[in-house]
DNA sequence: TAGATTGTTAATCGATTAACAATC
DNA sequence: TAGATTGTTAATCGATTAACAATC
């Protein structure tokens, strides 16, 4: 897995799309498929299909296609999705608390341990069995519990340090919340989830799309209101 | 802004990240800067910079660079923060809560007006100020309150029925939090925001750089439980 | 003016699509 | 075998980087 050819980033980004697809044609009891058949469904060209699994190997057989479970299996195997993941969250708040509570991580086995705050209000409470740590009990909490993903739900002012001293720790990953770019030693990975930013790429494209000067669309019900200028998020 | 030659996805996604760098040098009170200074802070190359910038316009001035606070605001006007944007939420349940409370939306002028969801034990509650309603009086709502995006954060088993719902009704935009690809008319954007396959790729990575095959790493800490399948979510 | 830095064209690189021989 | 469909090479398309004349 290490020293093969090194796979783009758009197909990485893609392989997830496609577990899920694979899944629920297994769910749909479909046994076999073909890349055009998967193509009509996707809304992508069965050559891209096929160029993006050839990267990992020759998973279709000529004149037949894919085998719809055992390329469902492969995927899993290529995502590492046949182990389990001990992660813990930094940062009790909304988005933390949203995504302990979110269960279905559980059964894909992406396992949260632990959250971790500074705020004594919560320290100690437990969520959907989950304890609420005291950050100062972190470095210890992630040595001894072999942690390999931190989920930052924290604010950006305190984000930057809190990644740092988690690649000192050893945690491998950083799932990323918080609305700022990490600095990490580069064996340590991160993942953006930049919500603000993906809310305003949607806003980007409705104004470009529902423009004034465009006169084909439905009005824009703008109001000229400026809102207050957020500094911290 | 609509005649004009289309924007490429690459530079739209990029957009919001330029905005947030003018917006921190603008709070440390830095008024100009050259596209080779925000280069070294951003981790990309000056000349994709420049090339971005053009595409909307020439912002800068040869032997100075950028005005900060002009080219702030110029992004702002193109992202269209300028204006006010009415969201729902449907689907009220973690993601959804956590998305109404947290209050940095509504600094920037996004307002989540009503959550909408089916579970009676929750309607008629109020979330931060922001009342759970019926789906079923949905469409009467989104018809008398110009609604522009619609947060979906619900089951996939419901959100392409309630996604064709919310278009016929005149939602201009989705911002999709359900496991699922939405199938809608093409002057209905849709920005997905796949926690689950955004987390598969951070551990394909992981994996990719912690493989087995590697002895320069740590050792990987993996366990070789199988997880239970999941079938909804 | 001289130095700095943009705006923009050209070159390179990477990703997607097309085509087709191999083969089940 | 004949038809279908893969795996893979080649062609195209798009995005990034380099280079430099224009100009502040």
């Amino acid at each position: 897995m290490d020293s093969e050819k090194r796979i783009s980033p758009a197909v990485i980004n893609r392989l997830p799309r496609y577990y899920r697809y694979l899944g629920d044609l297994l769910e749909s009891d479909i046994t076999r498929i073909s890349s055009k058949e998967l193509s009509a469904k996707m809304n992508i060209t069965a050559s891209q299909i096929r160029q993006d699994l050839n990267n990992f190997g020759g998973f279709g057989q000529q004149g037949y296609g894919y085998n719809v479970e055992y390329l469902h299996n492969e995927i899993k195997k290529i995502l590492g999705l046949d182990r389990l993941y001990n992660m813990i969250v930094v940062g009790g708040g909304n988005i933390g608390q949203a995504l302990v509570n979110y269960t279905n991580f559980e059964k894909r086995g992406f396992v949260i341990k632990a959250v971790f705050d500074i705020n004594p209000r919560i320290i100690g409470m437990t969520i959907r069995g989950v304890e609420v740590h005291d950050v100062d009990k972190m470095e210890e909490y992630i040595k001894n519990n072999s942690i390999d993903v931190a989920i930052l739900t924290l604010p950006r002012s305190k984000a930057v340090k809190v990644a740092n001293d988690l690649a000192k720790w050893g945690v491998k990953g950083m799932w990323n919340f918080s609305h700022v770019d990490l600095q990490v030693p580069e064996d340590v990975l991160v993942e953006n989830v930049h919500l603000t930013d993906s809310l305003m790429t949607l806003l980007y494209k409705i104004n470009e799309m529902y423009s004034e000067e465009s006169e084909l669309h439905h009005l824009a019900n703008g109001l000229p209101i400026k809102p207050i200028v957020d500094l911290e998020d």
